[in-house]
DNA sequence: AAAAGATTGTTAAAAATATTGACAAGTCTG
DNA sequence: CAGACTTGTCAATATTTTTAACAATCTTTT
């Protein structure tokens, strides 16, 4: 076990798909695989997913192999699903709303608890059981509920702004969907994942006309 | 210029970023640039922006730097931005509405053409002033009209047979949402983009958990 | 209950990737 | 024209990731 080795993003990713892929086994009632069986279904090989679960520990055992449902926990436990994180989302525009609506989140812990909004017209409407706020109440929601993550779908002039009040309010984790870097202030940085959409577009963009300059 | 050497999806993502940067500075005017000074917007090296382009070529000038205007066209004619794709959206749901809704797109050249459902209550209606089709026209879609991108933003049941009717008709690219990995026949393997988004919003629960243990 | 077979955790080696440093060559500026 | 800059490029270095190997030990079979 070397809880404090520094694992690296990889791994991490990779954890996520096992996941995943661990919930489907169980609702199919599957209780055990080896971490052969598992390689072929993630396209991976046997040693790379010991090498990976070795990061946390064991959870196998010799001449069986792994209980997938306690493979599955152990896994979510590690990612930090069993927290029950609290989020609030930052623009109710369609991004916002799609997040708002997904159960996916909800079935791995995730309960969104607010859904900010500059715009009068949407301010008190209700998504997936949500109330929809006005922008201006962020700091005393902040205070009262203190939410660990800020999920940012507005647009990119007010992204940098707003994500500074939440860092400022103490937020734990953002997710920023805003199409911008984020520079923020931070006496202790907090981990920011960005999901950059149109980076990911123009990734695929250059593959296709890669592969089409290849033939 | 080594037009031929595999280029990392790293140096892929970088150019992205720096796509976007450029974008911002020819909008304020900014008419050149070094290698330098763009290595500290975009926190990287000076080195590290120049390895970058030169697996594509040499854009700049000794002495002075680059030209923002032609590093910015040069940089999206590499990531193929030039080609004007077509895009069509399979799932008319929040998320596809989102990202027809996406103006940041068209700005990068897409041009997203249609979008297809199951719901009969939503076919027929528009979406950015594009219609909603029914899922059953797909294949004469695709014949008449060959798209090249289609944007899988439907529920991840359904997700891997519409992927393979897109690959039989023709389609040269995936973007996929639907949240599960895909698994395809392809007599040429087109290259697909993933956005698991559960996978990101998981990573950053392990963070901010592992953030917390550090303490 | 012993033997055969399976599969883990772990370590170390190998391979692949990514970053950095250095500098000749060329361009700009005064 | 001289000095200051800055690129393109190559090679060296560092880092990360993957693979291979195997002792330990649990399961299954006979």
């Amino acid at each position: 076990m070397n809880e404090d080795k520094k694992v690296s993003q990889v791994v991490v990713r990779r954890l996520s798909r096992y996941y995943r892929y661990l919930t489907d086994l169980m609702n199919q009632g599957v209780v055990r695989i080896s971490s052969k069986a598992l390689s072929e279904k993630m396209n991976s090989t046997a040693s790379q997913i010991r090498q990976d679960l070795n990061c946390f520990g064991g959870f196998g055992q010799q001449g069986y192999g792994y209980r997938v449902e306690e493979l599955h926990d152990a896994i979510g436990e590690i990612l930090g699903l069993d927290r029950g994180y609290r989020t609030i989302i930052i623009g109710a525009g369609n991004l916002g709303k799609a997040i708002a609506n997904y159960h996916g989140f909800e079935r791995r812990g995730f309960q969104n608890v607010a859904i900010f909004e500059t715009n009068p017209n949407l301010i008190g409407q209700e998504v997936n059981g949500v109330l929809i706020r006005s922008l201006d109440e962020l700091e005393s929601f902040m205070e009262k509920e203190k939410p660990e993550i800020g999920i940012l779908t507005l647009p990119r002039e007010a992204a940098n702004d707003v994500a500074q009040r939440l860092v400022n309010s103490g937020i734990k984790g953002l997710w920023n969907f805003s199409h911008m870097e984020l520079s923020l202030r931070m006496d202790h940085p907090i981990p920011i994942e960005n999901v950059h959409l149109s980076d990911s577009l123009m990734t695929l963009s250059y593959r296709i006309t890669a592969v089409e300059e290849e033939e």
